[in-house]
DNA sequence: GAGTGGTCTAGACCACTGT
DNA sequence: CAGTGGTCTAGACCACTCC
């Protein structure tokens, strides 16, 4: 035998997936739930907070109870990298039009708002251990995030690390009104003489700490996708190391594996 | 001001942090933490739901609540593909010892448990589109699960899909008693005269369903990887379509993009 | 101000785990 | 059996939204 909170979600999923509660329409309040399933208040609740657990519903404030409208994606793919090596040594006048999320998003410069910050740091065992050097290592951080102009909650945080001495060559490199810096990440590292052979991310699904949840504006129950991207030179070293953090209930990211021929 | 629950919830997620409750340990009873938060149960339980959505806390009916272990990831690498279509042409002998689930994830065959069911299937318009077909052509589905010998919940479910009419010369190919296939999906295309050229992976982070929770035993609140592989061969039609489902909170998906030089 | 969801209480009873 | 978490109730008061 079920629950009553399963029972009450049962059935009101039921109606979302026939269509007879469609997107965007808004239940009946939780009293009249409660009143018409004849089940208290807060077992209604759980049975709503299952639903919104399973992406289904929108709790909003003062309003009411949502049906949660199929969600519009944004896309990264790996083919992003080759796009932007290519353009790594073209002339700056050809940099500065897009970069690699416009390229992704099919948007334009315009309608992203980019915030970068700089830091000095040593570098973590972990750290460390994924570049190669000794602890401790000076490092330069940089934090992004990018968000659509018209929206208030950044789709990308982004924290990516250099060791300091590969990159103190090009003062620019350490100067963050600078950014965002026209031809990305693969233009910077040609500017000191790295050329990139490959390309390595690891991506994992998790629940955001209560920190990344607000940066975010996720949801409650949201996971981010988590993606730790190691970039090698063509010598097998990891030269850059960046920790992407994505909303997982609005991000597609799409991998192409090229095959050799037989 | 924070709210009661959240207070509770911050001091005991300050507690784990600093390793002063350590992974494993059980937590004092919620009646214990009632009486020292001066709360009532009800809100002491809404504070340990909040890290329990954290990964933080693992609930035991009848035994307590736990701080939660590191997971152990298994992994997915995207150079199985090529491995895989590298074997797809040896002999019988050698493709029968490992697969690319093994291939990934280190383990030997006795480790694993594979079950397998076939289902024949008209095109949906999304995988008729995805196909390149007419909507209702005849596929054959094909359900995987795949799990350790010594758990009880699988570690993917897979549901693949290829165009009937592209096997059919190869009658083994619908005998699910045949499965595990010795050398995986590219030597079954390739007995039917099919090389794989390309292969896109898709890949979102969302809640699971209630039936998916329920089949890879996810404790609630945990997101599943979902990832939508599409083979092409070297035409670039697709032959192949995989939805692979992946408990989000143990799985890392790495893949490496190789440039090409300058 | 009316209507909505959000937090919190005090307590009852059930279900699971271990001894 | 004792101790634990899981479900459920009836009701109070607060915070937000919209008219």
């Amino acid at each position: 035998m079920a629950t009553a909170y399963e029972r009450i979600a049962d059935d009101l999923r039921q109606s979302i997936r026939t269509g007879q509660l469609a997107p965007g329409d808004r239940l009946p309040s939780e009293a009249k739930l409660a009143d018409q399933y004849r089940r208290s208040l807060p077992t209604v609740r759980e049975a709503l907070r299952v639903l919104q657990a399973e992406g289904l519903l929108i709790k909003d404030h003062g309003r009411g109870n949502f049906v949660r409208r199929p969600r519009t994606f944004v896309q990264r793919t790996n083919t992003r990298h080759q796009w932007e090596k290519d353009r790594a040594r073209e002339p700056l006048t050809k940099r500065a039009s897009t970069g690699a999320t416009e390229h992704d998003t099919g948007l334009e410069m315009p309608d992203l708002v980019f915030h970068a910050a700089y830091r000095e740091v040593k570098a973590t065992a972990e750290l460390a251990k994924a570049f190669g050097v000794d602890e401790g290592t000076d490092l330069v951080e940089r934090s992004y995030r990018t968000r659509y102009r018209v929206e208030t909650a950044p789709f990308t945080l982004v924290t990516s690390y250099l060791v300091r001495d590969l990159v103190k060559e090009n003062p620019d490199l350490l100067d963050e009104t600078k950014e965002p810096w026209p031809g990305g990440t693969q233009n910077q590292l040609y500017t000191v003489g790295v050329e990139l052979g490959r390309i390595e991310e690891r991506v994992t699904a998790r629940p955001p700490t209560s920190e990344e949840a607000e940066e975010l504006e996720l949801p409650p129950g949201t996971a981010v996708l988590a993606l730790r991207k190691t970039s090698f030179d063509i010598n097998g070293r990891a030269v850059e190391i960046s920790d992407v953090l994505l909303p997982g209930d609005r991000t597609e990211m799409i991998f192409t594996t090229p095959l050799e021929r037989w």
